[in-house]
DNA sequence: GTCTATACGAAGATAGAC
DNA sequence: GTCTATCTTCGTATAGAC
């Protein structure tokens, strides 16, 4: 039955926009109930490692969304994958009215006990990032650790690009960065 | 009486420490109780307005504390006040085993509604570090716009490479991105 | 100024009916 | 699978003694 793991796949995707918008401590289980509609009763049937798994779920599929958007850059040139990486951001800044950020740096700067292993999913995540820039920033202009050295500093800039334009409520920090960016490639 | 702004000041401290560790939410009156060891009692007199009045005077106190830093950079070199302010922070990843990062990117990832201004807080303070290190990078090789243009990267990479730095519990991150944003100065 | 005790609320989790 | 209690824990805040 397609319905039963409706709910789920909801709730996942109510976790994720608080996760970007509230951080980890933000995606309590009421908040995900309220947000996407599904029933009470069912919390614990999804999701029996309650609201770590749920959290950790999240985190999993939203950083897997990013991932796939940046693997299918890998046929077109540096630039044009930068600013596509870039517009990307910009997208989920504006349309949240630049409540929401990246779940992925959420992970990180808010650590808790009780759900050991979000950084080491971040740590990954990063790395996953930066080998398939890299990937897609390798050509005969440059070796692959060069590839890989820009390909971090990108996702690092627009990482803090993105904190700033949510401090700012601005797309300035992100558009000015890129500019910079840019002229590394 | 130096004794009695003893504990407060304390106090601020051990809510940088937690701010900086496990993000806004992290920073509990009793968290800061056991690592401050002041005592229970005074915590509503030296505070009056709560926790919330602990977290923001506390943002605002490790904001302020790297201004200073910043603001001395005033009279070296561009790459000299870039390696400083990256050095600077790798002290703080490293002397925590990674576990502290920015307390002014906490206040941003981690949005709850008993906190308004702490954004704004977060915003203004990005927007004085980049005013600062714009002067210091102006020189007669470019304008003050670019200078700000500069300063502004400089800090969204810094911000983003200490976020990858936590997550992959390594400096390299660090690293690299001084060595990319070296190439633009 | 600082103590202990306690009220209050929020949130996670479980139990048992349906 | 989903419902409605209910239990428990934790964290903020206050009260009143010292």
């Amino acid at each position: 039955m397609a319905r039963t793991t409706d709910a789920r796949s909801r709730m996942i995707s109510s976790a994720i926009d608080l996760l970007r918008e509230r951080g980890v401590n933000g995606v309590t289980v009421d908040a995900v109930l309220a947000s996407s509609g599904a029933p009470r009763g069912s919390v614990y049937h999804h999701f029996p490692g309650g609201r770590s798994q749920l959290v950790l779920e999240a985190a999993e599929s939203s950083a897997e969304l990013m991932t796939t958007m940046i693997r299918s850059y890998a046929d077109v040139d540096a630039t044009t994958a930068l600013q596509d990486f870039v517009a990307l951001w910009k997208d989920v800044l504006v349309r949240s009215d630049f409540r929401a950020g990246c779940p992925v740096a959420a992970l990180v700067n808010e650590t808790s006990t009780d759900l050991s292993g979000s950084v080491d999913l971040a740590g990954q995540t990063f790395s996953t990032w930066v080998e398939l820039l890299a990937t897609t920033f390798a050509d005969d202009r440059r070796t692959r650790a060069e590839a890989e050295d820009l390909a971090l500093t990108v996702v690092a800039t627009v990482e803090g690009a993105i904190t700033m334009c949510r401090a700012q409520r601005s797309v300035r920090p992100l558009d000015v960065a890129v500019a910079q960016l840019t002229g590394l490639l």
